[in-house]
RNA sequence: GCUCCUAUCGUCUAGCCCGGUCUAGGACACCGCCUUUUCACGGCGGUAACAGGGGUUCGAAUCCCCUUGGGAGUACCA
């Protein structure tokens, strides 16, 4: 049997790093197994589902670098791929239930059904314990009244006994008799609820393995019902660990950062989003913590899943980022940083040779590609803030003297057209102020870092001074 | 309330199924040292955990029971 598994978010909002774990684990999970991977759009919420949510989602999910092979804009054998498409399966799956009287019509209004529940509260029951009402009515009456116009839901039937299942990463999970009542699986407006197309979707799509997040875990029970009722076999089922926040509590947008658009747009790489995601709820067999989610292969099975909900921490996430940021070729890195500082003229009027040193210089200062513009400040700016150790250095007696000779010096090389010095300048200059000047060891370098950048710590001198315009450098001795 | 899930350093986790090799390993963060005549990167080292209580056993992080804590679900949302 082909392994097929699938993501299937609702097009309400975008991507969340959640939906982009469970998605990852779904898609590689496929692949370990040689199988395939489809994506699904459940919009049967009409009022919070929007085509452009859909679109987004698909181009943060084709971000991550997770990829399908049937899907709304790619329609395989088993299309259609968006549930509001699929209405007319919904309606003939739940009409059969209700002639093998699996389900029935129920005329419960809004209000009738608040009261119920409140009821049963009173009553210390569940609050379904009442919504069955029209269970007992019969058919041919209740299909009388549809068809003069009453308004209707179709509530399924619960079977009333226990179930129970061999979850992948839960191990066995088992539940009473009663704890749901009978559930809607078509609304009033016609269209069915999550539930009942979840179930027909995964059997008639030939799903063979769903992994979701253990909020679905409950859900999973009413699922069982209706693959039985449908006289189908239910896939393999893993519901993974939540991603929490610092409170412990379900990610959800008021901790922040949560959906992968916000780390698009802050220069975070996808590999390593990806591989840090990977890892909250996951562990690698010989315990790697970077790898490339891509060559996992077959070591990807779910055996290693993590049970208890993971606590999403921003700070390694960054710390991940730089170590993917360190292993980038030098040509991918250009790309990248090219993207990140397209609005930044002082980089833009730079060519290759002097971004890709720019970038050796400065890509061991950070972990996110957001930050270079602000190292690039170390080449660019003029004016600056002298802290307490910047006049201290300067204050020394030997930092006038380097001064006025690096001052000479570089009003020279301007005047004879040059436009940056060379690494012999620079070391030539050294060697001038050790030699003839007599200054050295931490007077030395310290003295021309502070009159040269205004700081006391930065990047490599030798390197970053041929980076830098000599009319900063002009700008920053006056 | 009810149902279900869950419990190893502050955090992510390895180990648990198949008790002894665990004076509990790794990673983030933090601290220190080395490297770098600066900062960072890198290297080395340190602080720090088996929720509690009962069993079972010669022996329990590992098996069983209870308690407590945490979470999720309880919709004509998904």
């Amino acid at each position: 049997m082909t392994v097929r598994t699938r993501f299937a978010p609702s097009p309400t909002g975008y991507l969340h790093i959640g939906g982009a774990r469970t998605a990852m684990y779904s898609y590689l999970y496929a692949k370990a197994h040689a199988g395939e991977f489809v994506l699904r759009i459940e919009d049967t919420d009409l009022e919070r589902s929007k085509r452009e949510y859909e679109e987004a989602q698909i181009a943060d999910l084709k971000w991550c670098g997770i990829d399908w092979s049937e899907g709304p804009d790619c329609p395989g054998e088993f299309g259609p791929y968006r549930q509001s498409e699929r209405t007319e399966i919904y309606q003939k799956y739940a009409e059969q239930f209700i002639t093998e009287g699996k389900a029935y019509y129920c005329f419960l209004s809004q209000d009738e059904l608040e009261a119920l529940s409140e009821k049963a509260k009173s009553e210390d029951k569940s609050p379904h314990a009442y919504h069955d009402k029209y269970r007992q009515m019969d058919p041919a009456e209740a299909k009388a009244k549809v068809a003069g116009g009453a308004e209707n839901v179709i509530r399924f039937k619960n079977p009333r006994k226990p179930y129970s299942l061999k979850d992948q990463v839960r191990g066995k999970v088992s539940w009473g008799p009663d704890m749901v009542g009978d559930f809607v699986i078509i609304r009033s407006n016609g269209q069915p609820v999550y539930n009942f197309c979840c179930v027909v979707d995964d059997w008639k799509m030939a799903i063979s393995h769903v992994f979701r997040g253990e909020e679905h875990l409950n859900n999973t029970l009413r699922q069982l019902m209706i693959y039985e009722a449908l006289g189908a076999t239910p896939p393999e089922f893993g519901h993974c660990s939540l991603l929490v926040g610092e409170d412990r509590q379900k990610l959800s947008k008021r901790h922040g950062a949560t959906s992968v658009v916000q780390y698009i747009e802050q220069g975070y790489l996808p590999s390593a989003m990806m591989n840090y995601l990977c890892l909250l709820g996951w562990s690698h067999p010989e315990e790697k913590d970077i790898f490339d989610i891509n060559q996992l292969g077959k070591i990807f099975d779910s055996a290693r899943f993590t049970k208890s909900g993971a606590f999403y921490d921003i700070k390694k996430l960054q710390h991940f980022n730089g170590q993917h940021l360190r292993l980038l070729a030098p040509e991918e890195l250009l790309n990248k940083a090219n993207q990140q500082l397209s609005s930044n003229d002082n980089w833009n009027q730079q060519d290759d040779q002097w971004k890709k040193t720019c970038l050796e210089l400065l890509l061991e200062k950070v972990n996110l590609l957001s930050e270079l513009p602000e190292h690039l400040e170390v080449i660019f700016n003029q004016s600056f803030n002298l802290g307490e150790a910047e006049n201290e250095a300067l204050a020394w007696e030997s930092t006038p003297q380097i001064k006025a000779y690096l001052s000479s010096e570089i009003q020279k090389l301007v005047g004879s057209g040059v436009k940056s010095a060379s690494a012999e300048d620079f070391s030539g200059w050294m060697n001038h102020i050790k030699k003839e000047l007599g200054i050295k060891g931490k007077p030395l370098f310290m003295g021309m870092r502070v009159v040269l950048t205004g700081q006391c710590h930065g990047p490599d001198l030798k390197v970053l001074i041929p980076l830098t315009p000599l009319e900063v450098l002009g700008k920053r001795l006056a």
